[in-house]
DNA sequence: GGTGGAATTTCGGTGTCCGATGTAACCTCG
DNA sequence: CGAGGTTACATCGGACACCGAAATTCCACC
């Protein structure tokens, strides 16, 4: 499993404005891609691996989150808190009835709504799945040293503003 | 009516005295999962809303990534790269060689095994992607502060290492 | 010269998304 | 009141991102 070999161990910071035609040393915006990249794979696979039973898929899971606090809502609404468009959470919330998950009901003040809600079945499903992957990623984190986890922590609001940056430009306004 | 009764192990629980306040609290696990959705979903839309012209499939493109710097590859060591399945990479070559970005030949040290080679063509579209991705995510990181800006490149060989202990678990050993 | 095992490919399946199209319900305004 | 435009959704078809299980071909070693 090494023959082309190494992972991508930071490099050291490279200076700011390299010009243009580089294949080699690594922007923080190549880093930033490849870390996400990594650790959204990571995340699904060591869910699927770790806790085989009951796997929801994730983007299920975030809309059981969404519904967990704000309890009845439109498929709309929903769109637009996770910045998907209508028809993949209609198609998501679909799935979703059919497990037992969720329930759609029609909005009386709006014939055309359909408000969806949590069932007790989602909700449970809900708490054991945070369970085992807060479990699964905790452990990761913990496995950092003290001065790396006060970094991932210390950067998460940035990455936040980060994706809202991209999200600006890319869908809303 | 909460005993889901799964999950054997109980977790260690957070380390702490943190109140766990039902749902509104968001543990760093928690955050850092929504952070790396948000970012993904934001980086594909935006590159595809922003520079809607020759877009490639990110799977794609980080092979073309891998190839620029390890020229004739195989497939299973692409495959252990990017911890991929070989049959993924496999399809994925396979599309990339209908689009003429790469070419595929037999190693002749061993016959059963495939090398990958990049075409012209595959480099251009690879400086191509590059140019525009990055463009679009290093405006990005450039709209934070200088705090926010250093805390994500000082997060970022942390996020690495977390995605390594994740890999590890899931199929790594 | 046969057998076990490694490298790929093919195939089918799941999940994650989007846009276009259709339909009912809403809202205006004349 | 009714035509027209708009909104909220559901459905459909399609692109992408993955995987695991066969089938294939070749290597290595007795």
């Amino acid at each position: 499993m090494d023959a082309v070999g190494k992972v991508p161990t930071m490099p050291p910071q490279s200076p700011s404005h390299l010009p243009a035609h580089r294949t080699g040393s690594a922007t923080d915006s190549r880093l930033l891609t490849e870390a996400v990249t990594r650790l959204r794979r990571a995340l699904r696979a060591s869910i699927r691996t770790d806790y085989p039973w009951e796997t929801l898929p994730m983007a299920q899971v975030e809309l059981l989150q969404v519904l967990a606090e704000h309890s009845p809502a439109r498929i709309g609404d929903l769109a637009a808190r996770q910045r998907l468009a209508a028809s993949t959470v209609s198609g998501l919330i679909g799935q979703m009835i059919s497990a037992g998950l969720v329930a759609r009901g029609v909005d009386p003040a709006d014939r055309r709504a359909s408000v969806v809600t949590l069932t007790e079945a989602g909700r449970e499903q809900l708490t054991a799945w945070t369970r085992a992957h807060e479990n699964r990623l905790d452990a990761a984190l913990e496995s950092l040293d003290e001065p790396d986890r006060t970094a991932v922590r210390a950067a998460l609001p940035a990455l936040f503003r980060v994706a809202e940056f991209l999200e600006e430009g890319a869908g809303g306004e």
